[in-house]
RNA sequence: GGGCGUAUGGCUCAGUUGGUUAGAGCGUUCGGUUCACAUCCGAAAGGUCGCAGGUUCAAGUCCUGCUACGCCCA
């Protein structure tokens, strides 16, 4: 039966048997129960933009690992699982690839349309990271996926944005963004980066205006990098008290441009400190506020002043110029850049151009140039949300780890900057607004005109509300379910419940299609057509209403922040107090009447946030702030945030740099849990982690470093060896990466091409992930032997008298493993954790209790108790691995179980079905008592007996096959523990004990080592090279002198003495001592062969 | 400009509240077909802990400054 245990781990198999067996036992299913804590970890819901990455795999590893042992641990435990719709990122793909492919914009297909193709792009890219995601083995409750844009989380968005805005905390204001004007859409300052590019540096002057409007020779220079703007300037700003501008101030210049002088506009030079800078340039800038961040500061600051300045938006969607522009409208911002320097230069007022490189913000997703355009938004007030979410980790209720990220988070919060929430997409959560515009036009000379006037106007805002209202009433919608505001010449209303929108829609629906048929017949009276037979009524009697005539929804769609900081409640069914969410989309009436999923998992007896600290802002802060303000409290009670995941160059992977690896190769490559365990071994609590990758010669399999390459607007990674340029010279071959030792050359991974169908192509690879295979195989190595010796096992308790030292040691060390094991993973230290695992399984059980106990295996007397500590202890460690390591430990954990059902280091008992079922092992299973600090130390010294002798072996290089004598000379109970376990000698470093003790001598021509307590000597007549010895024994002898003097030295030092703690002192003082030993030795042996 | 972080052998990283000779994996060199494992075994070489000061009996560890790099915010 074990005879058939194959030399090596296969993952594949592994991954292929117990992941279905799993999923199909509901091993990963979480639901309340009463008599279990639970414990919940919300997934950092991966964007459906495109496949998962490294990072990706990283956050995963450590979310299943928390989750599978919480889950061992006695928790109900819950991963939800789920994906975000990513607003800009999302549309952006789709657009961009309907643009290359078919020539298409989303102007030419409409809303509907697009929206249709991302939901396509959605179910591609959600179906392929959730595989992903169970390729990693994650342990998710997979029938509670959400997706951002579903039912569940659109119930949840619309009633909190409902919640909102009828608190008063949503208003809509003007806003600066930044403007892609090739996506026609504002993007978030996080989706541009910042280049720099060749430009150019401007100056030029504009004239002053006298009173009467005419130029005089004064003139004001100043200097700029983008003079299309000068359309836009609304004033000239100078330094307070600046002497050179001051008797300027006040007075007004002449644009130089558009038709004849007279027409031109005159702007007014101003004073402001932050604006204006004495000592850059000519000291005077122009100021432009509806096309730059700091002169639209600087606007904000004169509004309402005396020198209040006007604003003038130069610019249409799609980047180019519009009527403001005079007699540039409708020509791109770049030709009029061109045409402006022109005619200015024509007119004398440019005084010098020069070459000067610009930083240049540029749009993540379509990377082209992004303008700065003033435009409406909506916005959320951050005041008292940002405060309760800085309160909550001020007052310990949220934990982070490590700690110092508290700081980013009371940082940004701290400064209460409101939270713009609309997006121009159509790809998202529809803002839930509707507003129609109010008649209030009119016209006044006198006060009795203007008291008429208003009295109109009033009445008219008052029955605007009065007929909405009315319309709700007859449609059945309830007076919670809307919201009404009514502002100078708008009414808006906001829709918190789906009946509430339906029928506002079917009013919409309903006038658009009466007034489509008008258009094409003229007819006059109303055709009753397109009536939502719910709403028939409601809509026939609001028919006609002047008000209702051009109602009409924002076409605007919500952040995709605001969905996402909803996720840790709305996955749960929240705001829906009487049913659970759903399972596999299907009701579940389990609660019988009640959501009990929400409270039991909300926040959970233990929750924890696994992230990158790149969206602490972001979205952390933002889940505790929605969090506290629907649930009225916080999502999760620890946030652990770890490292990021760099290439070789301290860069960070993605997908347009082609320095990433796709995770799922690793795993095909190394399998699963070698990708795990390596993972782990990365997420310490200090450093990034660099991931050096390389590409891998298809034809010898030779790894070739990559280098950096510079393009124009990107830096790629590419093979060192390529061959070729970029970009592609026509007609040119694409560049291959050449294989430095067999020559061949092969196609490579990159972004900037698509590799042909048939050729070869190098792989990407990181040699990292063989520390996780083979430790991976190591263990599976271990296991085997155990297994091999394991064929007639019985169960049975063990007698601790039975126990022999190997025995007692490899307890106390597996003891103290467990318990560090534990300690690292309580503090999110998954790189000491798999650590420790490590080094206890391969450095002490492998290496030397596997070694120690290979005897006594064939020993039928001896072998039934140690056998029973060797089961014990490879029951212990599959269960501490399973987290880590879960395929390899569920496939060990089942052959085991065929050999030995019944097994424990304690008491024998039946093992459960699954190692994921199994207890984690605590101090109740593996004693602290156990941890034995003495002979722990008797052991080292056999263990540095044993190195000494090898050291011995391979400085002479003896064979193993030739034999050698030890002798040690030591005290009496040195020499006692030596002779108890002189067997392992033999067998752990092919010598014989020959004699130990005090009045041991060196025997002539003997190599020998000093250690703490004893002195060995191994007679090698004729092996050994005397001179060879002594260089060696003198090598030792000068490391003790030098030890012994530091040592000395401190100890002579009287402040050392006096001022250290007592243990110290006296720690040093017996090192001091056994270094004189030590040294006495090594010059006892130099004299001899001296001789 | 402000905040946070990092700098330890060729590479990638550990190093708890300061306290014996600073550790590991990979790589390198040497030697190994020992009946679990060559994805292995044994051994070795390799580090003035970024630089300059300071505190202390004692600094990789604490403080200050500097340099370089990364991220966040302006």
């Amino acid at each position: 039966m074990t005879q058939d245990i194959p030399k090596q781990y296969d993952p594949q198999d592994a991954q292929q048997k117990w992941y279905p067996y799993w999923e199909s036992n509901g091993f990963f299913n979480a639901d309340p129960q009463e008599d279990k804590p639970s414990h919940t970890i919300m997934i950092p819901l991966p964007n459906v933009t495109g496949a998962l990455h490294m990072g990706h795999a990283l956050n995963g590893t450590l979310q299943d690992l928390i989750t599978r042992r919480k889950r061992m641990q006695g928790y109900e435990a819950l991963w939800m699982p789920g994906t975000d719709h990513a607003g800009i990122a999302t549309q952006a793909v789709v657009e961009r690839r309907m643009f290359e492919e078919e020539g298409l914009t989303r102007h030419d297909i409409g809303r509907d349309a697009l929206v249709n193709r991302i939901w396509k792009w959605k179910d591609t890219y959600e179906e392929r990271i959730l595989s992903q995601l169970k390729s990693i083995g994650a342990s998710c409750d997979w029938r509670r996926t959400r997706f951002t844009l579903d039912e569940v989380c659109e119930k949840a968005v619309r009633r909190t944005f409902f919640k909102l805005f009828k608190d008063g905390l949503i208003y809509r204001g003007k806003r600066l963004v930044n403007w892609d004007a090739h996506l026609q859409t504002a993007v978030a300052d996080d989706e541009v980066f910042s280049e720099d590019v060749n430009g150019h540096f401007w100056t030029f002057h504009y004239y002053v205006v006298d009173e009467n409007g005419n130029e005089t020779n004064k003139k004001i220079s100043f200097s700029t990098t983008r003079p299309e703007t000068m359309l836009g300037d609304t004033a000239v700003c100078v330094y307070p008290g600046d002497e050179r501008y001051a008797d300027l101030v006040g007075k007004k210049v002449r644009i130089p441009l558009n038709g004849i002088p007279e027409d031109r506009r005159d702007i007014p030079i101003i004073e402001d400190a932050f604006l204006a800078d004495k000592e850059k340039g000519t000291g005077a800038v122009k100021v432009t506020p509806a096309h730059d961040p700091n002169d639209y500061a600087c606007y904000l600051r004169h509004v309402g002043k005396e020198d209040e300045i006007g604003i003038i938006n130069l610019l249409n969607p799609d980047g180019t110029f519009n009527e403001n522009a005079g007699e540039y409208e409708g020509l791109d911002r770049y030709e009029v850049r061109e045409k402006v320097v022109a005619a200015l230069d024509e007119s004398g007022v440019l005084e010098k151009v020069e070459d000067r490189v610009v930083p240049l913000k540029h749009s993540d997703r379509s990377k082209t140039p992004v303008e700065p355009y003033l435009s409406d938004q909506w916005f959320v007030k951050m005041d008292d949300l940002a405060q309760n979410a800085m309160d909550a980790v001020e007052d310990g209720r949220v934990k982070f780890y490590p700690g110092r990220y508290a700081k980013t988070y009371m940082d940004w919060l701290g400064e209460k900057r409101d939270w713009c929430i609309s997006r121009q997409l159509w790809w998202g959560h529809r803002i839930p607004v509707w507003s129609a515009t109010l008649d209030v036009s009119g016209s006044f000379s006198n006060e009795e005109e203007y008291q008429k006037h208003k009295a109109r106007t009033d009445q008219v805002r008052v029955d605007a509300e009065k007929q909405l209202a009315e319309f709700f009433r007859a449609a059945g919608v309830s007076e919670g379910e809307y919201c009404i505001e009514v502002e100078v010449a708008t009414i808006r209303c906001c829709t918190g419940s789906k009946r509430a929108e339906d029928a506002i829609s079917a009013l919409r629906d309903f006038k658009e299609s009466y007034r489509m048929k008008e258009r094409v017949s003229g007819v006059e009276n109303p055709p009753v057509m397109n009536r939502v037979p719910e709403f028939e009524d409601a809509t026939d009697a609001a028919f006609g209403i002047k008000t209702f005539f051009d109602i009409r929804q924002d076409p605007d769609v919500l952040d995709t922040w605001f969905s996402s900081a909803l996720w840790p409640h709305e996955t749960l069914g929240w705001p829906d107090e009487d049913h659970n969410p759903p399972l596999n989309g299907e009701p579940d009436d389990s609660g019988d009447g009640e959501n009990k999923v929400l409270p039991y998992f909300y926040p959970g007896d233990k929750s924890v946030l696994v992230t990158s600290r790149d969206i602490i802002t972001l979205w952390v802060a933002r889940m505790v702030l929605t969090g506290l303000y629907n649930m009225g409290d916080i999502p999760f009670h620890h946030v652990h945030v770890h490292p990021k995941i760099l290439d070789g160059f301290g860069q960070t992977m993605s997908k347009s740099k082609g320095n990433g690896v796709d995770p799922v190769d690793l795993i095909g490559k190394y399998g699963t849990d070698a990708v795990r365990f390596t993972i782990a071994s990365f997420a310490g609590e200090t450093q990034d982690v660099r991931l050096p990758i390389n590409y891998e010669c298809p034809h010898c399999e030779t790894l070739v470093d990559p280098k950096l390459y510079e393009l124009d607007t990107i830096t790629v990674v590419v093979p060192s060896s390529m061959k070729g340029e970029f970009p592609i010279p026509q007609g040119e071959p694409k560049p291959t990466m050449v294989c430095p030792k067999c020559k061949e050359e092969s196609q490579f991974p990159t972004p900037l091409y698509t590799p042909d169908p048939d050729v070869s192509m190098a792989t990407m690879d990181s040699e990292r992930f063989e520390y996780g295979r083979n430790f991976c195989n190591k263990f599976w190595n271990a296991a085997r032997f155990a297994m091999m010796n394991l064929e007639d096992y019985t169960p049975g308790t063990i007698d601790e008298a039975d126990l022999r030292l190997e025995d007692r040691w490899i307890l106390s060390r597996l003891s103290s493993t467990v318990q560090e094991v534990d300690q690292y993973l309580e503090r999110y230290q998954f790189d000491g954790a798999t650590r420790s695992l490590r080094d206890f399984i391969w450095n002490e059980f492998c290496d030397w209790y596997l070694e120690m106990i290979k005897q006594r295996l064939r020993d039928d007397e001896q072998k039934p108790v140690v056998q029973r500590v060797l089961v014990g202890v490879l029951d212990t460690l599959l269960r501490l691995l399973s987290p880590f390591t879960p395929f390899i430990a569920e496939e060990l954990w089942h052959r085991l179980a065929e050999l030995c059902p019944s097994r424990g280091l304690l008491e024998p008992s039946d093992a459960a079905e699954s190692v994921t079922l199994a207890p984690w092992p605590d101090s109740e299973s593996v004693p602290k008592s156990w941890q034995d600090r003495s002979l722990e130390a008797r052991f080292g010294r056999l263990q540095e007996t044993v190195v000494a002798i090898r050291n011995v072996r391979a400085v002479y290089n003896i064979p193993p096959s030739t034999p050698m004598k030890l002798y040690m000379k030591c005290n009496d109970e040195v020499a006692s523990d030596l002779s108890d376990v002189s067997a392992q000698f033999e067998n752990l470093s092919r010598i014989i004990l020959e004699a130990a003790g005090a009045d041991i001598t060196r025997p002539p021509a003997s190599a020998s080592f000093t250690l703490d307590d004893a002195d060995g000597y191994i007679p090698l007549e004729g092996l050994i090279d005397k001179e060879e010895e002594l260089a060696r024994q003198k090598k030792e002898q000068e490391k003790m002198t030098k030890l012994i003097k530091s040592t000395e030295g401190k100890l002579s030092n009287e402040n050392f003495v006096s001022k250290a703690p007592e243990e110290v002192v006296a720690q040093a003082r017996e090192t001091l001592a056994g270094y004189k030993k030590q040294l006495e030795s090594v010059e006892d042996i130099i004299r001899q062969l001296s001789e």
